[in-house]
DNA sequence: CCGGATCCGAATCGATACTG
DNA sequence: CAGTATCGATTCGGATCCGG
């Protein structure tokens, strides 16, 4: 028996030893995003160390979560097998259930496009949405988000565009929101979406601000209840 | 910003701080059971370092995810917060994952008595099944499993009890089934029950052997898909 | 620039022994 | 029963380096 492993025959145990070392899990999470090359995912993890992440990257493959694939010109990228993908709705159940502890950020902490995008995932409510474009920037990283149908898509911006300045999905976005990290209150429920304007927390930089109530019914996680905060409690 | 943190403001990295270290997702799981005493613990995980121990259940307890709860008599267990209980059904769902790829037990790997009830939770279903109480053995775990109106409720058995021994719980079980770790393949429906009785992977020691049919309709883990094979490739 | 490999100190893990 | 203490073996993190 390899000396690391849980000895034990079990599902769960199989299911650990496969996606549970240390980054497995957020290397898993971008490529839920799409398939990524190496250094879109050192980019992506900005802490990871190099050495680990190849590391990771290869048990992935030996475990058959990930795939390498080819570039016809250059290079090469990562992705999900049928399997790994398998891991979508598991996933975003995990980020909804960080969510809810996830409080305010801390010092040096960022937030990354496929952090974000799985985020924007993890939140949506296809039975509350209404059919809208959202353009969302949090910190740098830009999204346009596509409600339609009770479906979600979401595109990744270019960095830094200017706000409501680009024209890169045809057609323009109904409301284009500038936001921090204190987004996640709104989302969470903390706060309505006028106190979040009041409050600095976002702003909406083009169109009507009721696009934000819209927005905040259809991205929405809700507190599992009043409890959680019994924490640390003997 | 701690030198160990993943540096990420997302839900997911929240989750993976709080359960992603070595052995917490299998102190979880166990406790998803039922509260157990630390010693419960350590004889579930046979394999964890009692220090990895103590250290994860202070650090779930600062998580919020489980709770010191002392005993009215002597003693202490430890038990799920509800915000601990939220992550049951990502962890059948992780099971279900994870039990696609268990192949065949390593040397040295036990199957323990939470492990097997989670994992005839994760089996379960709930549309196909028919009423029933099963008892179970594998090695020297027992298990009474009480099918009812498409409800689950397991009970552990005394270990070592003799088959159809033990008049436990009230009334006889319809079928009593002694396995080994052959049994996965009953429930990945890579056998049918007629061949896994063919094949001496396991024995219904009493009631009629067309129960076998029920259980194997009751507990099941359907294969993704065949492109499962589809690892290592390049 | 892409896709890593290598080296090394620091932190964590695993095994065993020991204690109130 | 419910953990600490200790210590060697691994792994992780940070930095650097390298071939294409």
């Amino acid at each position: 028996m390899a000396a690391r492993s849980y000895g034990q025959y079990c599902g769960v145990t199989s299911a650990v030893e496969l996606i549970g070392e240390r980054w497995a899990m957020l290397i898993v999470r971008d490529l839920l995003v799409g398939p990524r090359r190496y250094t879109d995912l050192k980019l992506g993890l900005p802490r990871i160390p190099t050495n680990i992440l190849s590391t990771r990257l290869k048990e992935l493959q030996e475990g058959g979560v990930i795939r390498r694939v080819p570039l016809l010109n250059c290079g090469l990228v990562y992705e999900l097998t049928p399997y790994g993908q398998a891991l979508e709705p598991i996933m975003l159940a995990l980020g909804r259930w960080g969510f809810q502890t996830m409080g305010e950020p801390e010092e040096g902490d960022v937030v990354t496009r496929d952090s974000l995008t799985m985020a924007l995932r993890t939140a949506f409510r296809a039975d509350d949405s209404a059919d809208a474009e959202y353009e969302l920037h949090v910190g740098d990283v830009a999204l346009r988000a596509s409600v339609q149908d009770g479906e979600l898509r979401v595109a990744q911006l270019a960095p830094n565009a200017p706000p409501a300045g680009g024209q890169l999905p045809p057609g323009e976005a109904d409301a284009v929101i500038v936001a921090g990290p204190g987004i996640r209150r709104l989302i969470a429920g903390e706060i309505s979406p006028s106190e979040a304007l009041a409050q600095d927390v976002l702003a909406v930089v083009r169109g009507e601000e009721t696009w934000l109530d819209s927005f905040a019914d259809t991205f929405h996680i809700a507190p599992l209840s009043a409890e959680l905060n019994a924490r640390s409690m003997t």
